[in-house]
RNA sequence: GCGCCGCUAGCUCAAUUGGCAGAGCAACUGACUCUUAAUCAGUAGGUUCGGGGUUCGAUUCCCUGGCGGCGCACCA
């Protein structure tokens, strides 16, 4: 490398030629240790409790690991603080201890290096925990200083303060590693992502679900309403498309007689990126033979009512400082109940017209050919959604929105479909699965004569799918939940990026 | 895609009307053997996001491009 480096880069380097001309392997292979540092603190703590310390207050022994993420250096004497994957612990190094030329090494020693060290445990004066640092060794030498603000414990909250911490967020969300090695609450967010999804399979086996993998490169694709990222099969030579939904895979493995699945995986739909869309974002769907949208609805309040127990211990979570309850049962409304009565009057007996110069008088663009479906979507969009904010199901949809749900046994013009909303964002969406083949190729049909007219986001006609459901598909409830979103507000993080470990980003530089 | 805001040292941020580009932390040198945002003294560190323009002089004003945030639109 010939490339010019920072001065702060340069000292780096330097140390690292020190530590090789010294003997010392500044990239260790390993390192075995006893502890990790709460085990660490906990075992003296019970040493403590057991009076078994000895004359100078020296507990039991520890080996342990970690990143050195503070420095304070005495002259003879230095205290620094090292991170692990379970927390801090702090560790005290003596020069009558270490012996002066050992003792003298630490000054290659910098914030970010990954040090193992080993010594018996005591307390310090001022009460904390501490390695009295016998040996120690670098496992691996940092070249580039860590983006670590100073940070102290707040003594009434046990939380910490940062002081000049990092948070450039772009900076945050391309070196995610950084993000992550100076910020032990966003590693928590991610802990609290994975112990989520855990969660969702656990509840899903216990009830019967099978886990399936389909299907993300598609010849065809289809199960939502979207553009997809379009790509090219080389010796097949032909385009294959990424998966905007699995549900039409999901439901050919119903009518193979599957009668419980469920898959978690990504979704890619090429569309804007913000606060609430990912190109590429995490989708829970699970059918169930046998069941209608009432009982999908049902197996919603309990899935969901089930991980925010395991998040929170309750019901209840704060999300943007404002407190939302999911105790069951959740609030429910009617799609054209809630839209009637935002528009003052029915929108089942309004016209396409009448429709459209209610749409252009709330200032709602893009209403170039769009037809009833897209513009009672819109109305509801502008008109309903904002209020939600409660966690609250809206039932019964328009039937031009939802070619894959079943008209409603009993209302005209709608589907038993439903999604769950809260804090005015989509959380699910579920329907009773159409199942009629003749009724599908109708709805493809007029899926295909929006395509024409210049939709984009049409769904396609799949005939291998026609063809599945001719076989015979149970009466099957499905549902759709967007575990990224679930994970924001149980995070109360602000942005869709903030719980995906490598958001889309344009090209550095 | 459109609008608004932002981009200055490793990190967080200043810089008056257009007038020598600064501070704290990190780093470096020195002092200090129970400190914890350690302390004290000193030193160094800059393509002010890139390109162009106006000007005696641009971090600052203008044009243009890049990236990010927020809002709108689209969507789950």
């Amino acid at each position: 490398m010939t490339e010019e480096l920072s001065q702060t880069l340069r000292d780096r380097r330097w140390k690292l030629d020190e530590l090789l001309r010294l003997g010392i392997r500044p990239f260790e292979y390993g390192f075995e240790r006893s502890h990790d540092s709460a085990a660490a603190i906990a075992e003296f703590a019970a040493a403590e409790d057991g009076e078994s310390l000895d004359a100078d207050g020296n507990g039991p022994r520890a080996r342990v690991g970690g990143r050195v993420v503070a420095w304070r250096g005495h002259g003879k004497s230095a205290f620094a603080h090292l991170e692990d994957g379970s927390g801090r612990i702090q560790l005290y190094f003596r020069q009558d201890v270490l012996g002066e030329e050992r003792f003298g090494v630490l000054d290659l020693v910098d914030i970010g290096d990954w040090l193992g060290v080993e010594g018996p445990l005591f307390r310090t004066r001022t009460g904390e925990v501490t390695v009295r640092v016998e040996a120690w060794t670098v496992l691996t030498k940092s070249l580039r200083p860590l983006p670590l603000g100073k940070s102290e414990v707040d003594p009434e909250s046990g939380e910490r303060v940062y002081h000049a911490a990092f948070k450039d967020t772009e900076s945050r969300y391309r070196q995610r590693y950084a993000d992550l090695a100076v910020h032990p609450e966003a590693r928590e967010v991610f802990r609290t992502r994975a112990r989520v999804v855990a969660e969702m399979r656990a509840f899903l086996d216990k009830d019967g679900f099978l886990e399936v993998e389909t299907p993300a490169l598609q010849p065809m694709y289809g199960g939502a309403a979207a553009r997809p990222f379009i790509t090219h099969h080389h010796s097949l030579d032909r385009a294959m498309y990424l998966r905007i939904a699995d549900e039409l895979y999901l439901k050919r493995l119903v009518v193979g007689g599957f009668e419980r699945v469920y898959e978690i995986t990504h979704d890619f739909r090429n569309e804007g990126v913000d606060r609430l869309h990912n190109p590429e974002f995490t989708m829970l769907e699970f059918y169930q033979a046998f069941a209608d949208y009432r009982d999908m609805l049902e197996q919603v309040e309990r899935l969901i009512g089930h991980v925010v127990e395991t998040v929170t211990g309750g019901s209840d979570l704060t999300y943007r400082g404002e407190r939302l309850s999911f105790a069951r049962p959740l609030a429910r409304v009617q799609f054209m109940d809630a839209l009637g009565k935002a528009l003052g009057s029915d929108p089942m007996t309004m016209t396409v017209t009448e429709l459209k110069v209610r749409a252009t008088a709330l200032h709602l663009p893009e209403l170039e050919g769009a037809g009833r479906g897209k513009l009672l979507d819109k109305l509801f969009g502008v008109l309903v959604e904002p209020s939600l904010v409660q966690p609250t199901f809206v039932m019964d949809h328009p039937i031009e929105l939802s070619p894959l749900a079943k008209t409603h046994r009993s209302e005209p013009g709608v589907v038993e479909r439903f999604e769950l909303y809260a804090m005015g964002t989509e959380l699910a969406n579920a329907f009773s699965e159409l199942n009629d083949p003749l009724d599908q190729r109708e709805r493809f049909e007029a899926q295909r004569a929006l395509g024409v007219a210049g939709d984009a986001e049409a769904h396609q006609v799949d005939e291998d799918y026609l063809r599945a459901l001719e076989y015979g598909m149970p009466p099957t409830g499905g549902v759709g939940v967007g575990v990224d979103r679930l994970v924001m507000l149980l995070t109360d993080q602000p942005s869709i990026r903030d719980v995906i470990l490598f958001p889309v980003l344009r090209e550095e530089d």
